[in-house]
DNA sequence: AATTCTTACGAACGCCGTAATCATC
DNA sequence: GATGATTACGGCGTTCGTAAGAATT
């Protein structure tokens, strides 16, 4: 079980259909199919219904995507705050240094 | 970025050393090593100061690690909890059949 | 008949573990 | 000198995309 499975979950229960989920995952079909039979046969556990279309989630599918959700926003979150702190960073970088020795000590 | 360098980087957080985390998060130090270093690496951030032992959060990772341990433990409760569906999907397995017929359908 | 989903196959990428090197205490 | 961290390398597994095959409307 990876995020990104649970990314394209809640891609596929969002667009209801594995083509529309796909192209907006920025991934093929195939690929998109095979994670999420990868994850319901790890799981055990059938999370949409595909004998009509559009696509619909089953009843335990329902649960499960609700709190992947949480899981994705809180990992989003989190590569969001990273990436902020990065930048706060760098306007941290303050350099006090003697211009005599300078040469020496900056490389 | 990946749910497994966010365990690691707790796991490294928790313990204060390489082969301790390392040991706990069942892989080799050499792998940790690795997966810190790609996610510092690509987050062009400083988590962790190695100049002394033991190893010690930098200012900015003590922010991510603390933000990094809601998104495993919502992974970790979204794994759990689709665990438990499928063994409650178990459970609701009932089936109502005439004998008659039975031999005919249940196959 | 056409769109959508699945299966099959080949290639590429990434992750891990063992082994060797380096650094720190 | 010993423990701990990094680097290098080889092998493995997984994932992806293209292409072909089913299924549903």
């Amino acid at each position: 079980m990876t995020i990104t499975q649970l990314e394209y979950v809640v891609a596929l229960a969002d667009h209801g259909s594995f083509v529309s989920a796909a192209k907006a995952s920025q991934v093929t079909q195939p690929a998109l199919t095979l994670q999420i039979k990868a994850l319901e046969k790890e799981l055990d556990l059938a999370l949409f219904d595909r004998t009509h279309k559009p696509i619909r989630l089953t009843e335990a599918g329902r649960s499960v995507v609700e709190q992947a959700r949480q899981a994705v926003a809180e990992f989003n979150r989190t590569a969001q705050m990273a990436r902020q702190m990065a930048l706060g960073d760098e306007g941290e970088v303050l350099l006090g240094i003697i211009p005599t020795v300078a040469p020496y000590i900056i490389p």
